[in-house]
DNA sequence: ATGCCGGACTGATCGACATCAGCATCCGGG
DNA sequence: CCCGGATGCTGATGTCGATCAGTCCGGCAT
C-alpha cells in the first residue's frame, strides 16, 4: 500500500493545491479498490459503455485510436497519478482504447465515489478538474506538434513534456527518467515510422541533447533541448485562479 | 432575433435530446446578451483569464495555437450552435486563441447563468456535457488524422465532418454546404501548405468526389468520399445512455 | 544448443509534400 | 482609374520521412 500523502495522484494534485489532512484522507479512500492488469490487454474499448474509471498507481498506459488501414495513433500516455477513462465514466461512452504498456496497478473509482468526494471537498473537485483540463491542453499541444513540428522537434518536445510530468510524481529529475516505451510506441505517438524514430533519437544523441537507451532517458543538454523544442511548460503547471 | 426552438444550439441539442418547451425557453434565455464581433480580432487569448463564454449564433470562428516559428495550427473551427471558450470560463484559463473568420453574432454567457440553467434542468446539462465531449472527440479524431492520414484522406475526412456538423444545424445537406474558409485556413487546420491544399482540392475534384469552389462545397460522390476518408460519423452523433 | 521472436539499428530508394517563384483574378480604397 | 492586398492557381525543385530489406542482439521456449 502507498502511504497517505504519497500516492502519485496526491503528489500531483498537491503540487497545485495545498491539500489538508482531511482532503488527503478522502483521496486515500479512493484508492481502496485496488486491482492489477497485465500489459497488452485493453482496459477500455472504443464504443463500449458503462465502464469504470481508474487512478493509475503504478505502471504505464497508452490511449490509442485504431484507423481503418490498421495504423494506430497514440493519443496520450498515462503515468502514475493519471486518471484512466474518466471521461468515459462521466459520459458513458469512449472514443478510444486504453491499453497497459507494462503490468499496472490501478484503483477502481466508481462515479458515485468521485461525486461524494467532490461534495465533501470542493477544493479537491477543483484540483481534479484542473488535472482534466491539463490533460486536454496536452492533447491540443500534441495536435499542434503533429501538424506543425518536424520530427526532431516533436521528439524533443515529447521527451521534455514526459519528463515534466514524471517529475511531478517523483519519477524523475532534471537529469532524466526511466521510460519503458519502445521505439514503436514512440512512432505511433509522434506520427512517425519506427525506423525514423530510431534515426531521430540517434540524431539527438549525436547532437549531445538527449540519450534514450536501455529504458532510460538522459538529458545531456537540458537548455539546448528546451530551445530546440520550443518547450514552454506553462500549460503543464499553470495554476488557475480557481485554485487560489 | 432567432425564434425559440430555432437557434442553432437548440437545433443541435434537440437532435440528441427531445427538449421540452420549458427547456427551450431556458435555452432561449441564454441568448439574451447578444453581441457582434468583426472578423480577424481575437475573442479569447492564450493565457488570459476571466473571460466570458459565448454561444455562436451566426458566422464562423477558428481556435488556433501559435508556435514559436510563427506557424499556426488550427485546432478546430466553430460553427453556429457551438460554444466558444466554454472551458476557459469554467477553468479560468485558456490555452489557445479564438478568432472570428467572418463577422459573427454571439450570445455572451456568464458562468452563473449556465450553472443556474443546469440546476433547473439536468437534461439540459447532460446535453451540453454531451456536446462538450463530442468536441473533444473531434479533436482526438483530428489528431489521429494529422498523425496517420495522408493529405487527400485528411481533406476528405475534414470536409465530411464539417458537412455533418453543418447539417445538424440546418446549414447544409447531403449535396453540400456554403463554406467561407480560405485555402490558407484549410492548410493551417490540416497541417499542410496552402499550395498543397490547392492541389489536393483539384485532385479530389478531378476524381469526381468533391468540389470546393466559390465558397461552396459540393459532394459529387458522397459514398466515394466516405470510402476514401474512412469516415464514420458515429463519434459525431452517438447518443450516450446518459441522455436516454 | 537451437530456433524463435521482439526490439534496436542501418543503408538504399522512393514518394509525398514543402518551398520558391510567378501569374491571374477580384475587390476595396485613394 | 489605378493600385495594392488577398486569394486561387500552377510549374520546378528540393527534402523529410516512409518503405523495403535486411543485420544484430538478448531473452525465452523447445
Amino acid at each position: 500500500m502507498i502511504a497517505i500523502g504519497q500516492s502519485p495522484l496526491a503528489r500531483k494534485l498537491g503540487a497545485f493545491v495545498a491539500l489538508s489532512e482531511a482532503e488527503l484522507a478522502i483521496l486515500a479512500r479512493l484508492h481502496e479498490r485496488r486491482r492489477t492488469f497485465v500489459a497488452g490487454r485493453d482496459l477500455v474499448q472504443q464504443g463500449r459503455t458503462d465502464q469504470a474509471a481508474y487512478i493509475l498507481a503504478k505502471g504505464w498506459v497508452n490511449s490509442y485510436k485504431l484507423l481503418a488501414d490498421g495504423s494506430r495513433q497514440i493519443v496520450d500516455f498515462q503515468i502514475p497519478g493519471d486518471f484512466l477513462g474518466l471521461r468515459s465514466v462521466l459520459l458513458h461512452t469512449s472514443d478510444h482504447n486504453i491499453e497497459p504498456i507494462t503490468t499496472i496497478e490501478v484503483s477502481e473509482v466508481l462515479a458515485n465515489d468521485l461525486i461524494e468526494a467532490f461534495a465533501e471537498t470542493p477544493r479537491l473537485a477543483a484540483a481534479v478538474l484542473w488535472a482534466a483540463s491539463r490533460d486536454e491542453a496536452m492533447v491540443v499541444e500534441h495536435l499542434a506538434g503533429l501538424g506543425r513540428r518536424d520530427a526532431p522537434t516533436r521528439m524533443a518536445h515529447f521527451l521534455l513534456e514526459l519528463g515534466n510530468r514524471l517529475r511531478l510524481v517523483g519519477m524523475g529529475d532534471k537529469t532524466g527518467y526511466d521510460c519503458p516505451l519502445t521505439q514503436y510506441l514512440l512512432a505511433d505517438a509522434l506520427g512517425l515510422s519506427a525506423v525514423h524514430v530510431n534515426r531521430v533519437l540517434r540524431h539527438l544523441r549525436d547532437e549531445g541533447l538527449v540519450t534514450f537507451r536501455d529504458g532510460r532517458v538522459t538529458f545531456d543538454d537540458y537548455p539546448g533541448l528546451v530551445a530546440l523544442a520550443d518547450f514552454d511548460s506553462a500549460y503543464l503547471d499553470h495554476q488557475g485562479p480557481l485554485l487560489k
